[in-house]
This record gives structure tokens, C-alpha cells and sequence, in this order.
DNA sequence: GTTAGCACTCAATTGAGAAGAGTGCTAATG
DNA sequence: CATTAGCACTCTTCTCAATTGAGTGCTAAC
């Protein structure tokens, strides 16, 4: 347990080296307006705090660096998140009333405006289809061997996706299978659409429609969940700015990861609900070792759709970024809820 | 005119600095197999290049740079193409031979394996959906005022936009207008789709429905083109491994172009068919000054669909970029017409 | 418990010298 | 007369040592 002065020079030098990258002297802190002891004073205070693991020392005679555990206690006990600045959310509203025709521009407009507001980078995941219900479900057959299924969901959201049509089905027999499953799965979640497939619809087929199995598996080949959700990822470019990475190599190396959407997505796996910070090294992946992330999910009606998150250096506005995707995701549920009207 | 000995150490000193990124001395030239003067001889001849323009100095006692109107030369009359590596053929086959769903992944899978292939930024401009035509047209309704536009190309290609129903409009008269688009319409490549909507339906329509201009109002929003062609991206960190932005300021300032996909499809307005270099300052974008841009349109039936392009250093190895566009798109193109059929 | 004082450490900066790469010019050469 | 050897000269880059300065840790005094 840390004593309450030693809490204060904490968040004093984590604080300032995240304004200025460079180390935190004892000198500088005792020159606070707050502070009313001498840098001697600190001095014992921050030998200790590093003994404790809290700080670090890049060389004997350079100031502290907070360490990965010394984020963590700021981020878990000494930060205030305080909020977004009204100048931000005059930005974010003026960002958002433009016209946004399809759900996807919500999520890409997020991204941007992210990364613009923190200077830091902005990944997004979009909403996974399978949190909506169906609401129409059509075959277009382009000619005699394949079709595209288009898939509507309640919320506007359009997927599609080619059909190869085996040898020998009846174009008729689909027709009627198209008509059966928009009768009986319409409004079915779907989470719940491959079950219902299963146990209503095919035992009832298997009565009308000749080599019923083969058709079922087209239905479930253009009914299959996405792979992968769209990752939206904005501000890549801003990591150059910051001066940890001035170093082209170690850039490389997540700009390189970046450009991969599908280790993105892998990094947000493991999101709960809420907000989440992983700071450093909690990070599982290297490349990004000495970078945090801080993630939030946005819901609808208390399910999470997807989740918005900001890559930046350890040494990141936590504060921030932590207020601005709290903010920022509740407004994308707002969005989202009045799409689905 | 240049003598064929100055064409001869043009192409050396191009050769050289695109392999090395130094600037190439009199002495390194000499000692070339297939050079046989001094390394007093080339001199004479470098500091001709110089004062014709073709070459520069970074310093006095530095070797040669080849200029902008250098490299302009070499592309014009000295780089031999040289085919495509059989190695690379084989990794292009490979990646190919994935099963491709959507229209949308051969254009990005284009993209990944130019990126790889040439350790530079690829950038893919996705075909334009006027030059294809209506193979269905559909309304799908979510609410009392909006609905879904589902486009339907005879390339299997779909687009698909939101729709808001105007105030007092019959269900029943849309649907009656979208079966009649259906009758009259398809077939008709887009690029006529708007005139034909006016000349041949307009009329017939006003005699059946109420307000049709309203309808007509839906229609052709639905119906319109989309603002600006997709934008595929890759590689743009293989801009980092490139020693002239070794200097973080001068990467970030390009990959912040990069990062703007209107810029990017700007970039390529003006390319017309066939393969175009821009070398250096001849882009007209300040960002990308020390940049190449080498473009290659993509045909279907002799009409241009998209554009498929790499940005890289003004030291560039364009022999080998350039084969290897003019091979790809035409590859992309097979790819393309065999999804036609 | 706090602080002034001081010796100490180590990175960053500076400047001088040496090395090296390459040039331009002149004079010799075949 | 084109070519080339020779040489002085230029300019960058590297190295090394000295200097500077920020910051610490420890001790002793308050």
C-alpha cells in the first residue's frame, strides 16, 4: 500500500512524462506548485517507489520512467478520467451529423474522428452480424451455377455472398425453399438461425423438395457467420509522431501489424464488456510490447456489438482516451439504437 | 541525343544508385565487366550527364545521382522490362488459386501480393460499377420509411444502400415500379441506366402511379453511382525500409497521404490506359515528391475497369515493377472475365 | 522526518583530427 | 584527339577525448 505522498509523486511523474517522453528528475516535481518538498525528499520517495517496482531507471544518473506496474497503479487507482472536453465533443457532433448512409460509416467515422481527437491510433471493430435477426433473405441466381444470397438484417445491415449451385437442383425446388425460409426465419436471431434450420425447417423440407440435404447446405454456406469482422483502423501514421518510435525499426514493426487486420482482431479477442487498458507487456503480441491498448464495447439493448479501441505508447493520455472512448462508444449505441427504429 | 557510350553509364549509374541508394562514383562504374574506359573517361562523361541535367551531386566530392529528368530518361529509352521472375509467377499463381468469393477479393488479394512482391506500397483502385450492368433490382423494406436498395450486376457484384420512403407514398406503387425496373432495365449496362429510366419509363410510368416523380426521386438515388471507387492499400510500411525516409518526418508525411484514400484516388485520376510512370516532382502532390507512382489500367472487352499502381522511391526499380504490373493486370483482367461468364 | 551539501555517474554534446571516397584538372600517352 | 595516369583538393564521416549538465545517492545537519 503506498502512502498518500507517495500516490501524489507518482502521479506527478507519470503525469509529466507522459506530457514530455523524457525522464522525470526529482528536481522538476519539487518545483510543482503543489509540491512543497525539497527534491531530497523526493528523491527518497522515488528510491523507494522503484524498489517497489513502480519506476524505472533507464541509466544511474537520468531521471525515473514510470515501469508497466507503475501505469498500471496510475491507471487503476490514480488517474481521473475527467471527462472530454467540450471542444471534443463539438467535434465528435459536428463529425457525426453528417448524412451517414450505410452502418458502416458510423464505425469508419468513429475511427476517424478517434484518432483525430487523441492523436494517437484507432481500431474498430464492426458489429458482428450474428448479434441482429434476419429480416429477408433472397437468392439472385446470376446464371445456371451460381447465385448471390443477399442477407438483410433487421437493422439495415446488407451481407452477401456467391452460392455455387450444385449440378441437378431444380431452380424451382430453391425458389421454394427461399419462400419457406423467409416465412419461418424471419425475426429470428441469428444466433439462433442454424438450430432452427436444423430442427424445423429440414424435417418439413424434407417432405417437398428433392435432395433436401444439398440445399440445406447452400442455405447454410450463405447463412455462415462473416470470418472476420471488419476491422477499421485510422491514424496508423500518427505512431510516427510519437517520439518512442523515432526509431524507423521499432515503427516498422507495428506499423507492420497493424496492416494485418486479422492479428487486430485477434488483439481485441479477448475484450470484455466495458473498458479494458492493457498496458505494455499485458499485451500478448511483441510487436506492440511497448505500446497499450485501451479498449471499450458498444452495445445495443445490453448486447455488445463490437468494440472500439486506441493503440498509442504506453506513455498515453490515459485519462483522455479512457473519458473520449466512454463517451464515444456510448454515442455510437445511441447511433446504432436509432438506426434500428 | 545522347552517344551510346552516355546512354551506357546512364544505365549504369541508374542501376547502381536503385541498388544501393549511395551515390555512384566514377571508380564503381570502371570496374563493371562490361565497362572497359577509366575511371578519368567516365568522368568526363558524368560531368557531361550533370550539365545536360540527367544527373546530380550531392556534394562535390560525392559520386552522381541520377536526376528526375535522369530516371525520365531511363524509364523512356534505357530500362529493358525484362519479364516477370518465374519465382514471382508461381507466388501470383498460388495466391490466385485461392478460392475468391467476393469481386472485391481478387482486387485486394492484387494488392497484397504487389506490395509483397515488390517490398513497395501497392495501391488498387476497385472497379467502377458504371461499366457493368443490372442484373436485379430490389427494395427490401425495414420500416414505414426507409428501406434497402439492393443492386444486383451481371458480374455478381452487389451494392446496397439505404432508402428513405417519402411521407404518403403507396408500398404498393414501389413495388409495382420495382417490378417494372425489372422488366425494363435489366441488361442495360448502368452507364445508360439513368436515360433509359428518363426516356423510356418516366412516361409509362406517369400513367400507372401517383407522384411518380418522388418514386423516380428513390429511384435514381438508389441507382446512383457511388461516390468514390474503393481504395485498396497495401504494404504502406514497406515505405519505412526504404533509407531516403529513414527520417521519420519525411515518412509521415507520406504515409499521412496515404492514409487518405480521396488523395489517393485523386492520385490516379488522370491515368489513362496502359502504364504510366510519374516520376518524382511530375506528381503534381508535394507529399509524394520523392516518390514514383507507376499505374496500370486494368480491361475487360477493351474497357478500362480500374487501376492497379505502386508508390515507391524515385530510386524505384521500375524495370521490374513495370513487368510486373503489366502482368498482373493483365492477370486480373483473365480473373475478371472469367467471373463475367 | 526533512533537507542542504557534495561527490559521483553517465549520457549527450562538442571539437579536432584522421580517414576515405570522389572529384576536377593537367599533362602525358598511344 | 580521345583516353588516361597522377595529384591536389573538397567534403563527409568516423573516432576519440574532453567537457558539460542533469540527476542521483549518501551523509550529516536541522
Amino acid at each position: 500500500m503506498l502512502s498518500e505522498r507517495q500516490k501524489m509523486i507518482l502521479t506527478a511523474i507519470v503525469d509529466d512524462y507522459i506530457r514530455s517522453a523524457e525522464p522525470v528528475g526529482s528536481r522538476s516535481i519539487s518545483k510543482r506548485a503543489d509540491v512543497s518538498f525539497s527534491p531530497a525528499t523526493i528523491r527518497n520517495e522515488m528510491a523507494d517507489l522503484e524498489e517497489l517496482g513502480y519506476l524505472e531507471q533507464p541509466h544511474t544518473s537520468a531521471g525515473r520512467v514510470p515501469s508497466n506496474k507503475g501505469y498500471r497503479y496510475y491507471v487503476d487507482h490514480l488517474v481521473t478520467p475527467g471527462g472530454v472536453q467540450e471542444e471534443d465533443v463539438r467535434r465528435i457532433r459536428s463529425f457525426f451529423a453528417e448524412k451517414m448512409t450505410h452502418w458502416e460509416d458510423v464505425i469508419g467515422h468513429a475511427s476517424t474522428i478517434l484518432s483525430q481527437l487523441t492523436n494517437y491510433t484507432s481500431i474498430v471493430l464492426g458489429p458482428e452480424m450474428f448479434t441482429t435477426s434476419l429480416k429477408h433473405f433472397q437468392l439472385v441466381q446470376l446464371n445456371e451455377h451460381s447465385a448471390v444470397a443477399i442477407i438483410v438484417t433487421n437493422t439495415g445491415h446488407v451481407e452477401h455472398r456467391p452460392v455455387t449451385i450444385p449440378e441437378g437442383i431444380e431452380i424451382h425446388d430453391l425458389e421454394k425453399m427461399v419462400r419457406m425460409l423467409n416465412d419461418k426465419l424471419i425475426g429470428v436471431p441469428f444466433i439462433r438461425v442454424k438450430s432452427v434450420l436444423h430442427s424445423e425447417i429440414a424435417s418439413e423440407l424434407a417432405r417437398y423438395v428433392d435432395r433436401c440435404e444439398e440445399i440445406l447446405n447452400v442455405l447454410e454456406q450463405s447463412l455462415a457467420d462473416q470470418k472476420d469482422p471488419r476491422v477499421y483502423l485510422s491514424g496508423a501514421a500518427n505512431m510516427l509522431s510519437q517520439p518512442e518510435f523515432k526509431d524507423v525499426d521499432k515503427a516498422k514493426n507495428i506499423l507492420d501489424v497493424l496492416e494485418e487486420t486479422t492479428k487486430l482482431s485477434q488483439l481485441f479477442s479477448s475484450a470484455p464488456g466495458g473498458i479494458q487498458v492493457k498496458i505494455g507487456t499485458e499485451n500478448t503480441m511483441e510487436a506492440i510490447n511497448q505500446c497499450s491498448l485501451i479498449t471499450a464495447t458498444y452495445t445495443l439493448d445490453g448486447q455488445s456489438l463490437g468494440t472500439i479501441g486506441i493503440l498509442g505508447p504506453t506513455r498515453m493520455e490515459y485519462g483522455k482516451v479512457i473519458s473520449l472512448l466512454d463517451y464515444l462508444s456510448q454515442d455510437i449505441a445511441v447511433l446504432m439504437s436509432r438506426w434500428y427504429k
